[in-house]
DNA sequence: AGCACGCCGACT
DNA sequence: GTCGGCGTGCTC
């Protein structure tokens, strides 16, 4: 009978996504199945294209249905569930198919598959009908063979698109997929003794037969006591064609073995977690209730709410245990701050071999192998951070979700999804537990808990005797009065000269880094904008170097040295305000000139390893102070930490984000918890102007009940998630004139979509206005925000917009849609 | 997006 | 008369 395929292009815009026909030539039909990656004949030029088989049918649904040409790579397809998730984040992200299987599929998978240009070796019917330079193109292309268009771009300019179109009409060149050299698998070749004793004999000199040159030799001695790898042996000045000669010589062996490229495979080093521990009575119960609900062998969510310290972690532990001991895989998210050395070798020595560890930055070939690794099963404990989610995983029995409420769960890239809805789906599909854990959980997640629709499970009490810390609040509204304009505040002052003279150490906060926030002129009161960015530039010094520097834009990287004189009105007299981490390095050196300070931002920590570094040092008490962004607030633990001290708490309160206010509590929930650990009595010190705002109370108090009853009725008195939905609209583009007519575009559609087709979607829509930082990156936005309840129709009115709007023509500003975006 | 078809101006 | 401009419309 014959067979039909449906297949989608994987190349395509969101609007030429569709199911396409094709008929399955019965040479392919035995290696196609629904996920196959197939190559397709398509459009008028029937140009080859790649595509993703959704449905093998007997019935063709088309008249004309041409041929699928070839299957792209039989080793990667998609199973069942990867292929429904590919509809899910299609479906909930408004993407094209090709987005979605890009990000479940590593690049590596299909780096082989290139187009190239080929000529077909016809003769033109009429010689006369090519130009000279024509002629020139064909010859070099018969002379190479084929090439890509890149590279004929690169060697015949502007003109290369006009001559392939012209060339390609009279069938004197054709276009082809060909796959090409794909990654490759990584091999490991080990030699050892083959004939023992004639090896000993020859080694001890004892025989001279077949005759052995000096390296030789060695060679063989060293071989002698062990089996050794190709690298090893190369690491030891014996080259390949050493080996070689024993090789011949009969006296030794060499097997070749597939190697897994995983720079994790050596990762695991002692950790107190990582043999047996047991659990108190609290996480016992917590852990017994967890380990019900993934028997029962249905699906469940169930958020896991433990204040800092009380053992989160060592529950969790437990828990993916006894899913392992049954059989099902496992995997473990946490953002990307989290994903630390100490926190992967934890999980490498208690798991060993069966780890994998996925994230943004492994290679190529490491994130294909890691892939490979899991689908064949021999990971099933894969831990990463946001990709992660989507890791082959068979038999699925468990997904943990660490730091539920961090916002870097959000892609802000192409899929727009977010790995907690990925995981849901995953979960439901597999009816395996979802373990969302946090000390201060998402409202969203906490509203779901408080309905039933997550088990919500707590940890109230930190473990082995540890007290929360004493929280004062310090009032840095008079200061500045007083003449201190020192980032660091009296009280602050003498704390910390205290705690390091006791010996202690201390923590110290600030969410912004750099050294001067701003600069102005004193003249025109101009600030120094980024020249592609409309945000203001941050002066930074040279490590240390308090009295050089250059200025920076936070947005898109760009470095300048800094003016002499303001751009604006040229005169000379500018001046640097508001203070980042690297001022307060400098302060600390003046106020503790004997103790050590560690400053640990994006500037201190650019590799993996300094990371680990400064971490590392701080523990081994190598410095009293450890000053940082963000990354000081995440759960290491230090158990001599007896200070927290945070800087400007309000700094990120008067976000223009409905979010700000569960940003910052949960920012200073978690400072805080960083204090007094290991039963030594500790203190957070909190300097704010706005000392009396209920949100900074609450988290010193540390009642996220509390903060969550608060903010939960400001949201639903406002009308924001989680009682709807948000969809955002950014036009941009880099001609600011451009961006105003297709801004009332935007909107005219909009009401037209609502008056008509869809007058049963219910939508508040706000806008078009500037973005908040209206030009980034040479472009400039334009949004609209609508509040609606993300549904099926919703979605199809999105995206019909993005089908209008989202054409990428240089000429139109560009839309883009962000459901439920992680800021606003 | 490409690439067809299609209907108007300036060239051999 | 034809070559080629880019305005609609379709792609299994």
């Amino acid at each position: 009978m014959p067979q039909y395929v449906k297949v989608r292009l994987l190349d395509a815009p969101r609007f030429l996504d569709r199911a396409y026909s094709y008929a399955l030539p019965a040479s392919l039909a035995a290696e196609t199945r629904p996920g196959s990656f197939v190559t397709v004949p398509f459009g008028g030029g029937n140009r080859r294209r790649m595509g993703l088989v959704t449905e093998v049918t007997d019935v063709a649904e088309y008249d004309e249905v041409k041929p699928v040409l070839s299957i792209v790579t039989p080793r990667i397809s998609l199973s069942a569930e990867m292929l429904g998730l590919v509809s899910f984040l299609r479906e909930t992200t408004l993407c094209a198919t090709g987005d979605a299987v890009h990000t479940m599929i590593p690049a590596g998978a299909f780096s082989g598959v290139v187009e190239r240009i080929l000529p077909t070796g016809k003769t033109p019917a009429d010689v006369t009908k090519l130009t000279p330079e024509e002629t020139f193109f064909l010859s070099y292309l018969l002379r190479v063979g084929g090439a890509s268009t890149a590279a004929l771009q690169n060697r015949f300019g502007e003109a290369t698109e006009a001559m392939l179109r012209r060339l390609l009409k009279m069938e004197l060149i054709t276009r082809e997929l060909l796959q090409k050299g794909a990654m490759r698998e990584k091999q490991c070749v080990t030699y050892e003794v083959a004939d023992k004793e004639t090896a000993q004999a020859l080694v001890e000199g004892a025989l001279k037969k077949p005759r052995l040159g000096e390296k030789q030799r060695s060679a063989l001695a060293l071989l002698l006591k062990g089996a050794c790898t190709a690298d090893v042996l190369r690491e030891q000045g014996f080259a390949k064609a050493v080996l070689d000669g024993l090789s011949e010589k009969g006296l030794v062996a060499a097997h070749t073995a597939r190697v897994w490229r995983n720079p994790y495979a050596d990762a695991g080093t002692e950790s107190r977690l990582a043999h047996d521990f047991s659990l108190n009575a609290e996480q016992q119960a917590v852990f017994e209730k967890i380990t019900a609900l993934a028997d029962d062998g249905e699906a469940h969510a169930v958020l896991l709410h433990g204040v800092t310290g009380s053992g989160k972690t060592p529950t969790m532990l437990k828990v993916i245990d006894h899913v392992l001991e049954r059989g099902q895989g496992v995997i473990v998210l946490l953002p990307e701050i989290a994903l630390t050395p100490q926190t992967l070798s934890l999980f490498c020595s208690r798991y060993g071999q069966r780890v994998a560890v996925m994230h943004s930055a492994l290679s190529a070939g490491e994130r294909l192998d890691t892939y490979y690794r899991i689908l064949e099963g021999e990971a099933d404990v894969v831990v990463g951070t946001r990709s992660a989610v989507f890791a082959p995983v068979r038999n699925l029995g468990l997904i943990v979700m660490d730091e539920e409420h961090e916002h870097t769960y959000k892609s802000d890239m192409n899929p727009k999804y977010h790995a907690r809805d990925v995981a849901r789906w995953r979960c439901a599909h597999h009816k395996a537990t979802l373990l969302l854990c946090s000390a201060t959980p998402s409202l969203e997640s906490y509203k779901r808990a408080r309905e039933g629709r997550y088990t919500l499970l707590q940890l109230k009490t930190r473990h082995a005797g540890a007290t929360l810390p004493t929280v004062q609040i310090a009032d840095m509204r008079g200061e500045a009065g007083e003449g201190n304009l020192s980032p660091i505040g009296r009280e602050l002052r003498e704390l910390l000269t205290a705690n390091a003279a006791a010996g202690n150490q201390s923590i110290l906060f600030l969410n912004r880094r750099g050294y001067n926030h701003v600069v102005t002129c004193r003249s025109c009161g101009e600030a120094l904008t980024c020249p592609s960015c409309s945000v203001t530039l941050t002066y930074h010094t040279k490590d240390k170097r308090f009295d050089e520097g250059y200025l920076l834009c936070h947005f898109c990287g760009r470095r300048k040295p800094l003016p002499k004189a303001c751009p604006s009105c040229n005169s000379p007299h500018l001046f640097r305000a508001g203070y980042g981490t690297q001022r307060v390095e400098e302060e600390l050196a003046t106020l503790l000139p004997d103790k050590r300070v560690l400053r640990m931002d994006t500037d201190t920590t650019g590799t993996r390893t300094s990371y680990e570094e400064l971490l590392g040092a701080f523990r081994r008490r190598e410095a009293e102070v450890l000053l940082g962004t963000q990354m000081v607030t995440k759960g290491h633990d230090f158990p001599d930490v007896t200070l927290v001290g945070v800087l400007m708490a309000d700094a990120s309160l008067y976000l223009d984000d409905y979010r700000a206010a569960e940003r910052t509590f949960s920012m200073l929930t978690q400072v805080i918890g960083r204090a007094g650990r290991a039963g030594k009595a500790g203190t957070a010190l909190i300097q704010t102007s706005n000392p009396d705002h209920e949100v900074i109370r609450l988290a010193a108090e540390q009642n996220y009940e509390a903060f969550y009853e608060r903010e939960i009725a400001l949201r639903r008195a406002l009308v924001f998630p989680p009682f709807c939905d948000i969809a955002l609209l950014t036009l941009s583009h880099t001609d600011e004139r451009k961006l105003m007519p297709a801004a009332r575009a935007l909107s005219e559609e909009l009401t037209k979509l609502l008056a008509a087709e869809f007058s049963d979607v219910q939508v508040i829509a706000f806008g078009p206005f500037e973005a908040p930082i209206y030009r980034a990156d040479g472009k400039y936005r334009m949004r609209m925000v609508l509040k609606c309840a993300l549904n099926k129709r919703t979605r199809e009115m999105l995206g019909k917009l993005l089908d209008i709007f989202g054409k990428q023509k240089p000429e139109t500003p560009l839309l883009s849609v962000d459901l439920n975006p992680s800021n606003l």
